[in-house]
DNA sequence: TGACAACATGAGTCGCTACTCATCATATTC
DNA sequence: GAATATGATGAGTAGCGACTCATGTTGTCA
């Protein structure tokens, strides 16, 4: 679904690893793939020691690439944003809206299922974590989709890109932090949805 | 709303305090009205030296109380969980019993925007973090009232109590994370419930 | 191929926090 | 109003995690 470029990451060949070495490219293409994993696992609370052990690098080139681990997370962070915001475009452009719309809800929870980093990059839509406005760049892209649903009236007029955002964290933190199966995840957002439908509107 | 016994903590004067030294009684109530004032602030990640220094003791009368952070975060849990086992039961036993599932949904929403112990103990009810059990104590209580609003008619019928909390933690966690002001919790909530009523089901 | 800048290394520093314990204070009991 | 056990104190210990830096290594380019 959605298929990229040349390279793996997308966007250019990562424009920060111009004019390395070809060591150090090498270097920083590990250390971002090692603590993809590894916060996705143990979430942004993981030790930066742990992330280079993955890489195969020592703790100091870590550090040499990212000067704080806050650098690291928001690499990161910025990886995936943009990868969400190609997803929702493509969703944006194609189909049904209020499918869209939903489909793109339900990737995101099935992502957050699995990767600690997407729940703390979604609590930092409302608060100051150490990523906090690059989740305003899919602000639009979903308001977009969102505007196009409830022209088609397949969503509620009163639900605007707030709420919708703030059902999103909500379920994505859920998702996560409440470890709910697959089953579980299609129930409640199923809820959700209705919800968001208009006849739900009293 | 729900007047509680004498003191002010309920569930018989707080047995633990049984036998203890007059002093010794009385710094066990400042600690946990600190703690309790503390972790709500900053969440569950204060030091517990912050909640000696609130409590106006020394870090080792907090320890002699509570031997370990944790035991200290249990017994506050506990008295919460209590708490809001009281209300529940109340709301179960007078009036529509989709309003009280309502009303007592938006209750914890209310407590977990003020209190990050609230959103910690709701993450507990899937996960295993400090507090695990108490949770399943409400369980019960909360199914009773679904089931009673099933059949009046006003809750879908495909909506178990695993979908009901997974919905209440979500929301919980949203509302704390998200830092949602009260007009967003409203309309949040509001969707959510239309999503759980009978028509809304396809 | 030599010389140098760029890079990698990892033991060490610093700050924070849970938890301990020898010492001192006081409630309780007779 | 002692005697004593129970409790309070807070400097100290231990462990962890972010971050540094002196030293050694290697890609690059003339």
């Amino acid at each position: 679904m959605a298929e990229r470029t040349p390279s793996s990451a997308g966007r250019g060949a990562e424009p920060a690893s111009q004019g390395l070495r070809v060591d150090a490219r090498r270097n920083r293409a590990r250390i971002l793939e090692a603590a993809g994993a590894v916060f996705a696992e143990k979430g942004a609370s993981a030790s930066t020691e742990e992330v280079a052990r993955r890489a195969g690098v020592a703790i100091g080139t870590v550090f040499r690439h990212f000067p704080t681990k806050e650098d690291l997370l928001r690499a990161l962070v910025g990886d995936l944003v943009a990868r969400l915001d190609d997803e929702i475009r493509v969703l944006a452009d194609e189909g049904d809206p209020a499918t869209g719309l939903f489909v793109f809800f339900t990737s995101m929870v099935e992502q957050a299922a699995a990767k600690k980093t997407v729940v703390d990059l979604l609590a930092a839509a409302g608060v100051d974590l150490p990523v906090a406005k690059p989740v305003e760049a899919l602000r639009e892209p979903i308001d977009a989709l969102l505007v196009r649903a409830q022209r088609a009236g397949a969503v509620r007029d009163d639900a605007g890109i707030r709420e919708v955002l703030a059902l999103l964290v909500a379920t994505c933190q859920g998702a996560l932090r409440g470890g709910w199966d697959h089953d579980l995840r299609a129930a409640t957002l199923a809820i959700v949805f209705d919800g968001l439908r208009p006849q739900a509107g009293r």
